[in-house]
RNA sequence: GCCCCCAUCGUCUAGCCGGCCCAGGACACCACCCUUUCAAGGUGAAGAUCGCGGGUUCGAAUCCCGCUGGGGGCACCA
């Protein structure tokens, strides 16, 4: 009986999750799913890290559980689900952290330190001048109790910082699931804190201890934390822990290949639901930063990811976010919805982003019509409002020049016009096929070419020179109102030609 | 500066326990077709001396070393 595979999403409640950490949960997300198809145990566990009471951001949990849930990251032990390993927060599982933090300043492994920020800082400086590496240089690491409380009223220090006290030589050596061995020489790593003085823990101490105490199996985190993987390594074999298997994850960068920030423009998953964004076709993007299947196979829903998900083809570089590509994809993923399922999806982006002067609620029933007209023009849905605004629209208003191809004067333009509103009045089926028999033949009765006959009436009928197809349009746009449109457009270009 | 990771078309990537690869797919770009506009779709083109230099080998994108480049880390942040 194979270990249950636990893995967990540990953010921080300090802002928008970005795309990078959303790329990191759906790996973690994905790994579960495939475990359990599989017929193996496995849960999903989302546990926050807010340790950092100066960084907590306002809004920021709320941020990071919409991201999930629009994604359809369920968890399955987290904040608002309660399991056996809870709380899933973990400022409210200081006790646990601290009794950590004794045991180890017992065993030897760590010790207190007084030494004042202040004094920190210009260490740091006077390392940065000489060109020294960065880090504790280790001054409380070897006083006795004497002379540590010597120190402290020196540094004027009420409460130390825990330091955990590193190996001065010798050799760590890590196993990454994804790049293998990684040795790391113990001269170099400093006494890294553990307990700072506010009496929270560090990431360090906090991540080990939670993982170990929520029995977690698999870590997959960003690849910016493998240099903090042999401090983690060696606080396993100091607290006496089995570790978990680790996983580095490539990062995800900006197109200027630095790490992805707001510069790059979007990075809030968020925002991507907010641009239009279909959370499917998000997802399927963001997997495909840094995973792949073969050669050939992009497309895939949520359910052949998860089946075809592992981590052994997870790639080593880091990636690009090519929005470019994502845009392609989402028009995938438009194009391949339902309509009744464009609809509902629209509605919102409708509600919110048409004229104010066109009346709501607006009517579902008729965008349904629209829905099918539109659908493989959008790139996002946020496109739909400006798409679909004038078969809203009560009156239109457009340059009359419009009306005119480039290679016609308005006269005969004017003329075509009237001769089709003239046709179509007596139209009695308002349906494409027969306003395209009946328009149709018009173009070389009235000497024009298609494209400037049809034209002049899409623009008449529209207010615009891009749109659907012409028949259909008119169709969902009815008789009375493409009518009405067309009387008008005769008198916009009477008046321009009179002049 | 020091440490660690990485290195195939502009981008995402396949290939990397050596020959099937003078390197495959996708996005973007270009051309053509379809066409009432815009899209979508179809076809095709262009695009990578596999970062560079050494090895190993009958043979290297694939293995080894060095260099260079890029990224990440070096907090009482995560």
């Amino acid at each position: 009986m194979p270990k249950p595979v636990r893995v967990r999403f540990a953010p921080s409640p300090t802002g928008d999750p970005h795309v990078g950490n959303i790329r990191t949960a759906i790996f973690n997300w994905l790994m579960v799913q495939h475990e359990r198809q599989q017929g193996n145990e496995a849960s999903f566990i989302v546990r926050i890290e807010d340790t950092d009471q100066g960084r907590k951001t306002e809004g920021a949990l709320e941020a990071i559980l919409e991201s999930l849930r629009w994604l359809g990251l369920s968890w399955d032990e987290g904040p608002g689900v309660e399991g056996p390993y809870s709380p899933y927060f973990q400022s409210e599982r200081l006790p646990t952290y601290n009794e950590a933090a004794d045991a180890l300043v017992a065993s030897g492994w760590a010790y207190p330190c007084y030494c004042s920020s202040e004094r920190l800082e210009t260490m740091r400086r006077g390392q940065m001048d000489r060109k020294e590496s960065l880090g504790y240089a280790g001054h409380c690491r070897e006083l006795d109790s004497a002379s540590l409380a010597t120190w402290r009223e020196e540094q004027e220090q009420e409460i130390p910082v825990v330091r955990f006290k590193v190996p001065r030589d010798g050799t760590t050596t890590c196993v990454d699931v994804i790049r293998g061995e990684v040795t790391f020489e113990n001269r170099l790593l400093d006494d890294f804190v553990l307990l700072k003085s506010d009496g929270f823990p560090t990431y360090h101490l906090a991540n080990v201890v939670d993982d170990h105490a929520m029995e977690i199996s698999h870590v997959l985190r960003a690849e910016e934390w493998l240099s903090s993987l042999p401090r983690h390594k060696l606080l396993y074999e100091a607290l006496g822990y089995a570790p978990p298997l680790f996983a580095h994850l490539p990062m995800i960068l900006g197109p200027d290949r630095a790490k992805l920030s707001k510069r790059h423009g979007a990075t809030s998953v968020l925002e991507y639901k907010q641009r239009g964004y279909l959370p499917e076709a998000v997802f399927n993007f963001l997997t495909l930063l840094g995973w792949s299947l073969d050669d050939h196979t992009e497309i895939m829903n949520r359910e052949e990811l998860v089946t075809h998900f592992g981590l052994d083809r997870v790639a080593k570089p880091a990636a690009i976010f090519n929005q470019e590509k994502l845009d392609w994809l989402n028009g995938v993923y438009i194009r391949d919805l339902s309509v009744d399922e464009l609809t509902n999806r629209i509605m919102p982006f409708l509600e919110e982003g048409l004229p104010a002067d066109i009346t709501r609620p607006i009517d579902r029933e008729y965008v349904r019509q629209i829905a099918p007209l539109v659908q493989e023009r959008l790139k996002t849905l946020a496109d739909a409002p400006d798409m679909v605004a004038f078969f809203l629209q009560e009156s239109l208003s457009y340059d009359p020049a419009l009306l005119v191809d480039k290679q016609l004067t308005p006269e005969p333009v004017l003329q075509a016009l009237k001769a089709a509103t003239a046709r179509l009045q007596s139209l009695d089926v308002w349906q494409a096929e027969d306003l395209e028999t009946l328009l149709r033949p018009m173009a070389e009765e009235l000497n024009l070419k298609t494209r400037q006959f049809f034209g002049a009436i899409r623009s008449a009928v529209t207010g615009r020179t891009a749109t659907p197809p012409l028949f259909e349009t008119m169709e969902v746009l009815g008789r009375e109102r493409c009518l009405l449109r067309l009387e008008e457009s005769q008198r916009l270009l009477g008046a321009v030609s009179s002049l």
